[in-house]
DNA sequence: GGGTCGGGTTGAGGCAGATTAGTTTTGTCG
DNA sequence: CGACAAAACTAATCTGCCTCAACCCGACCC
């Protein structure tokens, strides 16, 4: 019970697990793995990807244009399931990258099926991890279809801390944060140039500051009315299984 | 196997399902119920929202945003399955309207999970369609943050066609079009005004038209280029069981 | 020490698309 | 048939964000 996963913990906040669930939760982080920051973990077009649960480190999610720029769709945090769609296809549809060093447990399809079969109950737990996920994504497109820059970027720093204090990482007042503005910008879909300058204009109006690697929120309240910020979209009831 | 639904069949297209399977996938089909256009048949915050089966009509998932403007997510057309995501969270976290008249075969939660629990291969096969629906969800997502006008509408059109014509509703030169420019506004992330704009360059420019209903794709090839369209995110090899 | 490379930061100018404010067309219904 | 509403369309103006072009700074390396 002590030292569980973040993934086991993250599931186990909003289902109630079993002991021996658990365990067969344990038992997928068998292959564990560790990637250098700024190389691909899988590639778009990639055959029978493996899916893979973040132990340590941040990675991104990203699809490349053919003009040469790129949109990241979103970031994966310590606990984080990631590429549960790509296995599904047998084919990735996008592109994962470290965005530091990275500690992974990889996790081939077969044994996820297998676990699946055996505990239908933890595979619902997933899915419901992965609907969560795909709330954030619409969430993200919600956000770049129709708030401004400063807006999506207010939103984009709050949502990054509500997932973070529930993994442990962060708390409501500030996070420690690896990322870019060159990654900012390509999460944002707007230009590095651009982030930098609504960064200062939310650090002068005392918003929140975002220097050397920490985030720090210093009116979260006005943080939330400029951004809109609903978090009900992170934190559900849970699944239906009891 | 003559006249099947047109979910039944969707479904059957990428996973070999039994007599017995395509019978028990039938068996949702009992409530069917009829909405007409434009009042929401579920909107954002509602408790325990059921599922429905579109058999005809088109609807829409949208957010709204304190500003009062609005982003709509994707468009539903006949054999799409919807309201996954509420059902797994017993909360709506986006509004549905019906863009026609529609009609769908409403599925409870409950006969949801009955039915998945008798039959894994099925829940593996509503999980696959789910990621397909979030794979256009993700693609969308890159078209907003990186796409420009003409290309983003250009990929939208192709995506409905190439979507349509895998339930029959159309060809790889037209299809048949209920959305108002205002309603292609809000998916697109731009203002109605710039929308009619683009559709003329593309009318002018002898590459599609979009006018009295319908869709006609006049120069498909540079079409497909000019969207950096692929569509592979749409037809994959199918779900991991045989 | 100098070189360079990846960030971050700032300014000037341009453009894609928003906004506003119309007019015209189409569809619907008494 | 005329009346009204909704959608399609157009033009003029404005602006948020991009692009280009600097410069600075710290990290790392020769």
């Amino acid at each position: 019970m002590a030292n569980r996963s973040p993934f086991a913990s993250k599931l186990g906040a909003f289902v109630a697990l079993s002991d021996e669930e658990m365990a067969l939760l344990d038992r997928l982080h068998v292959r564990r793995k560790v990637f250098p920051a700024g190389r691909d973990m899988v590639h778009e077009g990639q055959k029978n990807p493996s899916a893979y649960i973040l132990a340590s480190g941040w990675v991104c999610s990203y699809k490349l244009l053919s003009g040469g720029t790129r949109q990241i769709v979103d970031f994966q945090i310590p606990g984080d399931f990631l590429g549960l769609r790509s296995v599904l296809f047998r084919t990735a549809d996008h592109n994962i990258e470290p965005v530091t060093r990275v500690e992974a447990s990889e996790v081939l399809a077969t044994d996820l099926l297998e676990t699946f079969s055996k505990t239908p109950r933890l595979a619902t737990a997933v899915l419901w991890a992965a609907s969560r996920d795909e709330a954030m994504v619409v969430e993200h497109l919600v956000g770049i279809g129709r708030r401004d820059a400063k807006e999506r970027t207010a939103h984009f720093l709050l949502e990054l801390g509500s997932r973070l204090k529930l993994v442990g990482l962060g708390s409501a007042s500030g996070y420690a944060c690896p990322l870019s503005q060159n990654l900012l910008a390509d999460a944002l879909g707007l230009s590095a140039v651009h982030v930098n300058r609504v960064l200062r204009e939310l650090r002068e109006e005392g918003l929140v500051t975002f220097q050397h690697g920490r985030v720090e929120i210093h009116d979260l309240e006005a943080l939330v009315l400029l951004a809109d910020f609903d978090k009900t979209y992170l934190d559900h009831d849970g699944p239906l299984l009891k």
